[in-house]
RNA sequence: GCCCACAUAGCUCAGUCGGUAGAGCGCAUCCUUGGUAAGGAUGAGGUCACCGGUUCAAAUCCGGUUGUGGGCUCCA
């Protein structure tokens, strides 16, 4: 008998010669049939594989993420054998890994695009496999035999991928005639796989480098029933109706014009107000903190830009103008104008720490492949601050500017996670510069107590950072707030300060946005709200509508009522009945609908509906400035 | 930038085999004065993204450009 261990510290004996199944079925009949694979001492295995005595053994089902994971890496593998089926020498197989909420294969095609019109086939083809019910079999061969064996089958890229492996044996599952260089585990039967659902096809570089081939790559989900694969399309289709480029044209909030140019917003009247809502929002938080407001020009000379070392990092994504001879640069940060202001003064070690605030509107020639509605842009508008203070101030600010991210996100309501990155290969500065900076954003973040990840070495050249990534309705994230420590313009540009020693000293610089670049923000912002803003921010809080022409003079009156009282507010004056006027409000997402007729003209009231459809009993106009200036407090 | 797809009225879309353009919504006018998510009638709107090619004939086929979408790479 051998003796194993389970996750819950319980100990069992189990037969010599015992599968993770049979370990499984020992525990109990329901689980040995939702068994998907296990670990054993830690590392995932088969349910075929042998346990030995003292094993730390674990079972693993589909209620686990790590369960779904071999789940849809299996159905991956399946795909993959459904393509080879159906196109053959045509194509290879490279690799095919599971993903958040599926998985995906990439297949080298040279002579075929995948459409979804294939899609049906190789669904058809995928069903026909699980219907066979194939074993799925590992098997262990040394790593010659199995760059023999793949190249006989012609799958180079398999080929080149077990050449770069070091292990002398390496792992093939086969299910029926098909086989897969793969670590595993897999389930052990193509009948296994229930519910699956190809959703896409996209290029893709393989091994993500762009000087290499183009591959295809097929996007797929899999579930462990239908019922749970048609909630997740149903879900995808409910974020699809939160897009905020669907909304921002549904509620007229901006546009782009094939003819203004690509990644160029154009703000409509609701759009620049709630952008302006924003704006003046930020320039009261950072007045309040201690930063100073500041602006620079649009365009600087390019020499400067050479200074700064934008001209030999960055020159791909700027543009240029030239006028009378001298060549401008149109900026792509507002750092250059901020340092020019510090160097303005002869500057004390009593003047730290200066912040310099500027809502400042960046130009950068996005690749036109990255362009996505708000969310990726070619020119924007940054919540950008430069910090600079002393190496001892340092910490103190970080802390700062992260209490500052904290309050402002709560006031949203946004889920973010926060990433730290470190010194890559490619750098400059000293390591105890590094060292310094990276202490500095890391113990702030453990003080603050907010959880973040590291990710090692993809810092910014100049300088480590933080990352503030929100989270849009495809749940795909996006960078907002970033905190950059800056060792390279403080140098460039010679920045210094007399410290109490009377010595000249170097000032330590952060570079660090909030909310990131408006558009972004706002993108994710009417996302996260499907468009329905709160009221402090909506830029259309309330509308009029009459029932019918009689109370029209009334309507104006109370219009401009409000408008004085600085309600943001609009009127609906149409011959239209109250149903239509109201349904059309609703849609546009207005907070407050204030309907008038006779009733609230003879009384001298208005009686407003909530855009949830409840409605609030009659109040004069003037209680009605008073709740929505309540309302807008409540929130921040 | 790369791969694939797409571009028809303000919006959402139909348009068969290449034979000269259609719907709903919206808009305008008129009727209707109607109390909380669509009242009715009539009408106007399109160089089928742009440039070129094939053809007797192009929204339709081919090439290019621009833009858009899904990804990859890159990034706020």
């Amino acid at each position: 008998m051998l003796r194993i261990t389970l996750p819950d510290g319980s100990s069992r004996e189990v037969p010599e010669g015992s599968t993770l199944q049979d370990v499984a079925a020992e525990i109990g009949s329901r689980l040995a049939k939702q068994a998907v694979a296990g670990k054993i001492n830690g590392r995932p295995a088969d349910l075929a594989a042998l346990v030995a005595d003292g094993d730390r053994v674990e079972i693993l089902t589909l209620t686990s993420d790590a369960g779904l994971e071999v789940y849809r890496h299996t159905a991956a593998h399946l795909m993959a054998h459904a393509v080879k089926d159906l196109f053959g020498d045509a194509i290879q197989v490279t690799i095919g890994p599971s993903i958040e909420n599926g998985f995906y294969y990439d297949f080298y095609s040279p002579h075929h695009a995948f459409s979804p019109e294939d899609f049906e086939r190789i669904e058809g083809r995928m069903q026909e496999l699980v219907d066979a019910d194939l074993p799925i079999v590992r098997d262990e061969v040394r790593r010659d035999q199995a760059v023999e064996l793949f190249r006989s089958l012609g799958e180079e890229y398999k080929v080149q991928l077990i050449e770069e492996l070091t292990e002398p044996v390496v792992s093939l599952y086969r299910q029926g005639d098909f086989v897969d260089l793969c670590r595993g585990p897999h389930l052990p039967r193509t009948g296994l796989i229930k519910a699956f659902k190809l959703t896409s096809v996209a290029g893709a570089y393989w091994r993500g480098d762009e000087k290499n081939a183009m591959l295809q790559r097929i996007y797929a989900t899999a579930f462990p029933d239908n019922k749970q694969l048609r909630t997740h399309l149903a879900r995808i289709e409910e974020a699809r109706k939160r897009d905020h480029r669907r909304i921002g044209r549904e509620l007229d909030l901006f546009s782009f014009n094939e003819e203004a140019g690509a990644g160029l917003v154009i703000w409509h009247p609701r759009g620049a107000l709630l952008r302006t809502l924003l704006e003046d929002f930020e320039r009261r938080e950072h007045l309040r903190r201690g930063y100073d407001l500041v602006l620079g020009p649009q365009i600087l000379k390019t020499e400067l830009w050479q200074t700064s070392g934008h001209y030999d990092n960055y020159r791909e994504n700027m543009y240029f103008t030239e006028v009378d001879g001298q060549s401008y640069g149109i900026k792509p940060m507002n750092c250059l104008s901020h340092m020019l202001i510090y160097k303005s003064h002869m500057r004390s070690y009593r003047d730290l720490p200066l912040r310099y605030f500027e809502l400042g509107t960046v130009h950068r020639h996005e690749k036109s492949g990255v362009l996505h509605g708000l969310l990726r842009v070619r020119g924007f508008t940054q919540d950008d601050a430069h910090i600079l203070c002393t190496p001892e101030q340092l910490d103190g600010e970080i802390k700062g500017v992260l209490a500052f991210v904290q309050d402002i996100m709560g006031i949203f309501g946004f889920e973010y996670e926060v990433e730290i990155s470190t010194r890559p290969e490619k750098s400059i500065g000293t390591n105890q510069d590094w060292e310094l900076a990276t202490n500095a954003l890391m113990g702030a973040l453990k003080d603050s107590g907010l959880e973040f990840v590291i990710n090692d070495g993809d810092g910014a050249f100049y300088g480590p950072k933080i990352d503030i990534k929100l989270k849009d309705a495809l749940d795909r994230k996006w960078q907002c707030a970033t905190i950059q420590c800056d060792f390279t313009l403080p140098e460039r540009f010679d920045l210094n300060y007399i410290g109490a020693d009377g010595e000249k000293h170097r000032p330590v610089m952060l570079h660090r946005v909030i909310l990131g670049a408006i558009e972004r923000f706002i993108g994710v912002l009417i996302e996260h709200f499907a468009g329905n803003f709160p009221l402090w921010i909506s830029p259309v809080q309330a509308i009029i509508v009459n029932v019918t022409d009689n109370q029209a003079g009334y309507a104006e009156q109370v219009f401009h009522y409000l408008r004085d009282a600085g309600v943001r507010v609009e009127k609906d004056l149409r011959n239209e009945k109250l149903g239509f006027k109201i349904r059309e409000a609703q849609m546009a997402k207005i907070p407050y609908m204030l309907v008038v007729g006779d009733n609230e003209m003879q009384s001298g009231t208005v009686a407003p509906r909530y855009r949830n459809g409840k409605n609030l009993d009659p109040m004069s106009a003037a209680d009605f400035v008073q709740h929505v200036q309540d309302e807008c407090s409540r929130y921040h």
